[in-house]
DNA sequence: GAGTGGTCTAGACCACAAC
DNA sequence: TTGTGGTCTAGACCACTCC
């Protein structure tokens, strides 16, 4: 099982070193396949091989008939705990939104909204009837130039107020909206998975399938009952989740 | 850079299938690199790269002379909400403990203890000076027969008892000997991003280099300090993290 | 010894981007 | 048109497991 060394990895970790020690800046292509052929004195198979080590590490990105380049910089996005409090909801931010200014990025958000029939999966998760009308809010959440987040978010349409169903739900997002028709929020409730893109995440978040991404679900709770579920999917190398624990 | 069908994928597509179709139980392999390529009609580096995908994926497991295996089914571990609770420490069980119990596994751990001196990153994450003295507890953390998560703990060796010193340290761990020692733990505090197994780790879990993992730090607080911080790096594909957030 | 996966060779054709 | 990465071929030798 062990992995000896072998040239394959020996090419990735000197291509890994160069990246590492900036010698290639954004729009310089790392050496071409044939190059690095030639270079190493291996096959072209040998030499593709290693530079598909550093793609799976999301070092690099492939473009074809342009060539490999270094990924931008991967300043890290911070999921800070103070992200769902009732504080930044009242000064008008969302959750995203806060993250995305805590980090000093220019947060950007599209939305699509539309209603859709529970599955099974989310009337459980709500605690409602399979089939119960809920309104759904697609969202795909950019800092800078690039896709870092997607979230779909599920609420009964019961709950929903005529501001939810527009693409801007306002100032704090639908948990401000929903304190405001009186459903006050008492907790949440985030389960937190590793996934891998598939091949549209992939496409969208513009890294190869099968990237490790988060998958989040949470769950919105009033002191009575459920009333929402979000389901996100984060790009892995681009957050840190910060969590905070009572010792009770 | 949207990747289109091959012959590869397809390939990797239909064992995948098979796969979650039951057809491989544990101790029955794969077709072999060579009946693949017969079957497909491809090269046995294509046969290969297919099931590479699979190991990727955390499918399947190759053993060298042996043949590819299925992977267990994954049940999750679930690190649940009270896992850091005090209820749980007074009833004798640590953390991991408490999750192995809720995921009905068996739990197995081997520690080694140690002291060294704080590096300037621990030093800063504990609040103390670089280079004073602390104590280093290593786990190996296993549910069933398979090793699922590795921590390392540091705690100022001036806070440590002599039970801490001890391989056991007795009914729910160092956090419990804490409080004894009138250390009352007020608060922890979780950040979570994704890694990829280094080639030590990988061979510990028994998986490739490069897979998934959580890497999780903790830090436990009293009223006054930080008393504790807690490495741990649990294999991605066994654990869903689970949080409680309060709405304030 | 037979069969397995681990790695590599030395080519090939293709779609695509840049010029 | 040239060069790039995307994919594949049809072999090869090795270390290892299993019998």
């Amino acid at each position: 099982m062990a992995k000896r060394p072998n040239r394959t990895r020996e090419i990735a970790a000197e291509l890994r070193a160069s990246i590492l020690a900036g010698d290639y800046p954004p729009g310089v292509p790392l050496p071409s396949r044939a190059e690095l052929t030639e270079r190493f004195h291996v096959s072209p198979m040998t030499a593709r091989n290693a530079v598909e080590i550093l793609r799976a590490e999301g070092l690099v990105e492939l473009k074809r008939g342009s060539g490999v380049y270094a990924r931008a910089q991967r300043p890290m996005l911070r999921s800070a705990r103070n992200r769902l409090s009732r504080a930044e909801r009242a000064a008008g931010r969302g959750a995203f939104t806060t993250d995305a200014h805590t980090g000093g990025w220019t947060p950007r958000c599209e939305v699509t909204v539309r209603t859709e029939p529970a599955t099974d999966t989310l009337a459980d998760q709500l605690d409602i009837d399979p089939g119960e009308e809920l309104l759904v809010r697609d969202r795909t959440m950019s800092a800078g130039f690039e896709v870092v987040q997607l979230a779909t978010s599920y609420l009964p349409s019961a709950l929903a107020t005529p501001e939810m169903h527009e693409e801007d739900s306002g100032p704090g997002g639908i948990y401000a909206r929903l304190e405001e028709a009186g459903h006050e929020l008492d907790r949440f409730e985030e389960t937190v998975r590793i996934g891998q893109a598939d091949v549209e995440e992939a496409e969208t978040f513009g890294v190869a399938a099968g990237t490790a991404v988060f998958r989040l679900t949470r769950r919105a709770f009033t002191t009575e009952r459920v009333v929402e579920v979000n389901n996100i999917t984060m790009l892995g190398d681009r957050f840190t989740l910060a969590y905070d624990l009572p010792a009770q």
